[in-house]
Parts: C-alpha cells; sequence; structure tokens
DNA sequence: TTGAAAGCGATACCAA
DNA sequence: TTGGTATCGCTTTCAA
C-alpha cells in the first residue's frame, strides 16, 4: 500500500493533524518536530493524495477546456493548437493542471459541461468560441460557476471575458489591401452565427466601399470550396480570409488557377500561425496575441476560483498587430 | 449549497445507501423505490460528486499525458497537434478525461509525474518521446504505476509499448526517392539520442549506398540550418527529413537558394500531418498512422488500469504508409 | 503548540 | 431487498 499521512504521524511519533500542518506550512509547528517530520516525509518518499484533498479542501485544481469540433478535425486547425499550447504553458508550473475535451455538437457539450463542472472535475472552465447569449453561459452563470468567455461579451457585462477588437482587425487588414492597390477585395467569412463573424465582417465593411461576402465552414476544404465560388462569380483580386487555414484554402484554390500571389491575388489571414512562414513567400496575417488573452483568461478564472468572486466583473480588448509578409504586398511589383 | 446523495435519500425517503445503489445500476433495488429516487434525482439535478467518488474508488478516471518541449514551441510542432488531438477523440465518449501537462526539461518532468501518479491526480500515463531505458520508465515500472509508452521498447519487453516500423519507414521513404531517380539522398536527423531517431537512420542507411546524415533538433527553424549546411557541404539532390516540420525548414532553405521541388531536390517527412497538403505541389510524407497508435495505447492503458494488469504485457508495432505527393516526384518531368 | 475528532461525499460490507 | 456503519486520506475546528 501507498504511504499516508496517517503512516507519515506514526512513524514520525506525532498525531496526524501535525503532519497536515507541517505539510501546510503552519507556523505555529516546532521547529524540530517539524524537522523530524520532513525527514520521515522524504525518507518515505511521501506525497500527499490530491483526491482526498479535493474532497476535503472543495478544489479539484483542475481547470477545463471544452473543443467544439467534429472529432477528428482538429489537428486541420493551428488555432486550436495555439490555444491548447497557450493554456497549457501558462498553467507550467502553476498548481493547476488542464482537463482537455472536445464536443462534436451542442448538445454533447452540454453534457460535457455537466460532466465537468456539475461532478465537480474541474473548478472552472475557459469558453471559447461561445456565443454569449448561449443558453449554456446562462446555465453556468445561474449555477455560479467560474468561468470566462474568450470572445465577445459586449452584450453581457457582467461575465467574464475578454476579446480582440475584431472589428478593427478585419478593418486594418482590408485597408492594408487596400494600401497595397488591391481594388477588389472580398471577404471569405466563417459561420454566420458567430459574433466573431459579424464583428470581423462589420470591420470589413467599414473599409470597402463595395463589400464582396462569403461565409463558409472553418478549415481548408471549405474555404477552398467558397474561394472557387468566389474566383467564378466576382472574380476578386484580393480576399481576406477569418483565419490562416482558410488562407491556405484560398492559396490552394488559386494556385488551381495559376493565380500569382501577391500579384493577382492579396491574401491576408488572422491568427499568424506558423503556418504563414511556411507558405513561399510568407502569409499576411493578422496577430491577435492568443497567448496574452489566455493568460489574461487564466489570471482572471483562478482569481475567480480562488475569492469565490463570482459577482465583480472584468472585461478586456486585447490589441492586435498585423504581421505583413509577401502575400500582400503588391507595392514592391 | 449543492445536492447531495444524502440529500437524495432523505428526500425520497431511503437511505443513502439505497441511492448509492440505485446510482450503481444496483439490480437488487425494487423497481418502485429506484423510479422514485431517480425521479428526485432528476428533479435535483443531482450529480454525484467525483471527487468523494475518486477518494473511495481509489481512481479518477483521468490519464495524464506530458508533452516534453519548451514552454512556447509546441504551436509549431503539428505532430503534438495530431497526438493531442487524438487522444482529445480517443477519450470522447469515453468515462476517461485527459490531463495534459507539459514540461520543458527533464528535471520538470520529473517533478510533474510525482505530481500526477504519486499524488494520484491521474491513473495512469501516456508516454512519448521517451527512451525505454529511462531512468523515469524504471522508476514507474517500479511503483508499480499504470503507463504505456508510445516508442520503441523492444529493450523492455515488460514494458507495454506501441511504436512504427521505423526502420521500415525509412527504408521505404529512402528507396521512393531512389526510384525516382534521386542520387544523392540525404538524412536530416533528429536528436541523436533518441530510439526514433536511431531507427530511423538505420532504415535509411539500409537503403542507401554513400549515407549522408546530420543531426538536428526538431523544429522548423534548426532543420533549416542544418538543411543549408547539407546545401553548402554536399550539395545533395533529395532529402529524408525526420517529419514534416523539419520537412518545411528544408524546404524553406531550398527556395533561398531557388533550388526547384522536386527538380533539383526531392524532399520526404514523417507523420504526413495537415503541412503536407499546404506546401505547393504537396509534400510526400509517411504516414505513421498516430490515431491508430494513439487508440491502441489507450485501450491498453485503460485495460492496465482497470485489471490491475501491471505485469502483463502487450506490445505492438503499427504500419505505416508512403503518402506520395509533388516534392518526390521526379520522374514525370 | 499539539491531539482528538468531526467531517468532505461517496462506496461497500455486514446485518437484519 | 434495505439500512447502518466503517472507510477512503486529508483539513480544520475545538480543547487541552
Amino acid at each position: 500500500m501507498r504511504v499516508t499521512q496517517q503512516d507519515i504521524a506514526r512513524i514520525s511519533e506525532v498525531s496526524q493533524a501535525t503532519v497536515s500542518r507541517v505539510l501546510a506550512g503552519d507556523v505555529r509547528v516546532d521547529g524540530v518536530i517539524r524537522d523530524r517530520v520532513l525527514a520521515v516525509m522524504s525518507t518515505h518518499n511521501y506525497r500527499p493524495d490530491v483526491r482526498a484533498r479535493s474532497l476535503r479542501q472543495r478544489k479539484t485544481h483542475l481547470i477545463g477546456l471544452v473543443l467544439k469540433r467534429e472529432v477528428g478535425s482538429l489537428q486541420d486547425d493551428p488555432f486550436f493548437a495555439m490555444l491548447i499550447a497557450e493554456v497549457v504553458d501558462a498553467l507550467a508550473g502553476t498548481p493547476w493542471h488542464l482537463c482537455l475535451d472536445i464536443a462534436a455538437d451542442t448538445a454533447k457539450q452540454h453534457s460535457i459541461y455537466d460532466e465537468l463542472l456539475r461532478t465537480r472535475r474541474v473548478d472552472g472552465l475557459i469558453l471559447v468560441e461561445s456565443e454569449a447569449s448561449d443558453e449554456r453561459i446562462l446555465r453556468l452563470q445561474q449555477d455560479r460557476f467560474p468561468f470566462v468567455l474568450i470572445g465577445n461579451a459586449t452584450e453581457m457585462p457582467e461575465l467574464h471575458a475578454i476579446d480582440n477588437d475584431n472589428f478593427k482587425a478585419a478593418e486594418m487588414a482590408t485597408r492594408h489591401l487596400k494600401d497595397q492597390g488591391y481594388q477588389k477585395i472580398a471577404f471569405l467569412a466563417g459561420p454566420q452565427n458567430l459574433t466573431v463573424t459579424r464583428d470581423r465582417e462589420a470591420g470589413y465593411r467599414s473599409a470597402v466601399d463595395n463589400p464582396l461576402v462569403i461565409y463558409s465552414d472553418f478549415g481548408a476544404h471549405s474555404a477552398r470550396e467558397a474561394a472557387d465560388q468566389l474566383f467564378d462569380l466576382h472574380q476578386p483580386d484580393a480576399i481576406v480570409a477569418m483565419d490562416d487555414t482558410m488562407a491556405m484554402g484560398v492559396i490552394q484554390a488559386a494556385r488551381a488557377r495559376k493565380l500569382a500571389i501577391p500579384h493577382d491575388l492579396g491574401v491576408v489571414g488572422f491568427n499568424d500561425t506558423p503556418l504563414c512562414d511556411h507558405v513561399e513567400g510568407g502569409l499576411t496575417s493578422v496577430n491577435l496575441q492568443i497567448g496574452n488573452m489566455v493568460q489574461w483568461a487564466i489570471r482572471r478564472l483562478v482569481d475567480v476560483i480562488e475569492e469565490d468572486d463570482v459577482f465583480g466583473s472584468h472585461q478586456a480588448i486585447m490589441g492586435c498587430e498585423l504581421m505583413v509578409r509577401g502575400s500582400s504586398i503588391r507595392s514592391q511589383r
């Protein structure tokens, strides 16, 4: 059997309570006793059982992240890779750990939320790609489960949330293409029901005279099909895509038609993923500072969890930066 | 306060033990009582507390995966993205959840193993990129912690492990280039101390007359530098790279030198990541069936955990397939 | 400063 | 078939 606090107490000839105090760093414990207990702990390689501790302290030190994606479609999405990487990085060295799940559809997501939160598997949740008006959010809020949102929550200022200035980001990307001399700039949007789509579309529209918008699912494949439609119907000379993967779809479609980038077609993506450097000449992309957003979100979430601060609220808007690369530099030609 | 089993018992006017039995689906419970209890549970939205259950059952239903990477370097590695995606996918719909951590160096990794396993945070561990001879493995084995290895463990047949036939995979990739008429095929290897490097190097050497090997760290950047060295010193006309990201480094170096792919340079990578389709013309790559490996590993791990089957052992070798794309098709020219 | 004892919320054994 | 009760390993009053 594994060694418990009870064992340490017996061997150290003190009470279990004292061992617990030593573990907690309680200053009231006599120095001599503390050293003795610590010595016994280390010789017996004792480590407290987090399961017991979780039960007693009502805290698992686990943070949940539920991805909303078709099973199997995750690998093709550098955004999620970045997101996960950033979360894991932010948690490294802290007492917090990440519990990662995936849910294909909304129904599945509901039950995962239940499994994670109602069963108290995790202490809090990071939500991405959720709509603030989402029924789930209301429920979490109502049950006072700690969570933070990465995304637009301006309509519900009482939520903890961080978002990009997606309007400005899209506007910036579009203006850049305009400045480079592109005339007919299209916007390859994501699913229409997402606020992130709506925000960016608005930013795009504000920068262009004759808006040309097409909606598409995420992923290179859907984007490629949408781009083909755009080429067939409207012959744009530049495309702002909702993310780098979709921009890759555009580039694939362009290659198939022998459209030269950036000469015949300018392309801008979002997220500034490693993909951008892999494209020949480079893919211009809007860096959304996902790392900073994640760090903010986690810090906020931990605060809420620790202080039971479910009522106070903060929201933040993260800045963004246009990373100009070859795919949009027409002026040099 | 949240509703406990005690509450359900009181409201249903039965003992807590009976509620527990209903929850466990114990057939001995009277149908009428069971229905009553279930009704009360559902009206009160009761969900058992996994923390209490974990303590009592000595099982958290959490599986640990510790990534060995510099903090911040994860995003650029589609292999890990695939790995994580596959694990999450494989776990979706099961009672198991993933606990994901990262450790920069070996020392950190040690302490994370301790934190995860000795504290009983997870029930078992999936190890990747570990060497079978690794001291950590001996310790885990000695402590009889459930774990499976994704990697070469032929030297320790008592371990649970699954691996590719890396020798054959590299041999296949190299022969393919030879068949395409490439004369001077170099091998861009990973860190020399990894068995995966050694296995693939051996496969490469077996297929080539004048081996030309250079070692490099993982990642596009290091690979690009290594490729530059190769070009400067040996002018190979084809390169087998240890993974797709490194192959991207090779491609970047080739672009800078105006080497046309596949005409002047043939390139093959490993892992068959989404990257392969993003490269113009496509990147030929060895598909290692990571999904199947992960599924095998998890199935095995769960078996070990559930049946306390720490002694019996199985190892498996996964097949592989060369996915031929444009980067290695010289013959058509 | 230390120890005894009461939980945390579940499971499972032993009687009835 | 059901209820009472010990137990999982730890934290935290309450006394001493």
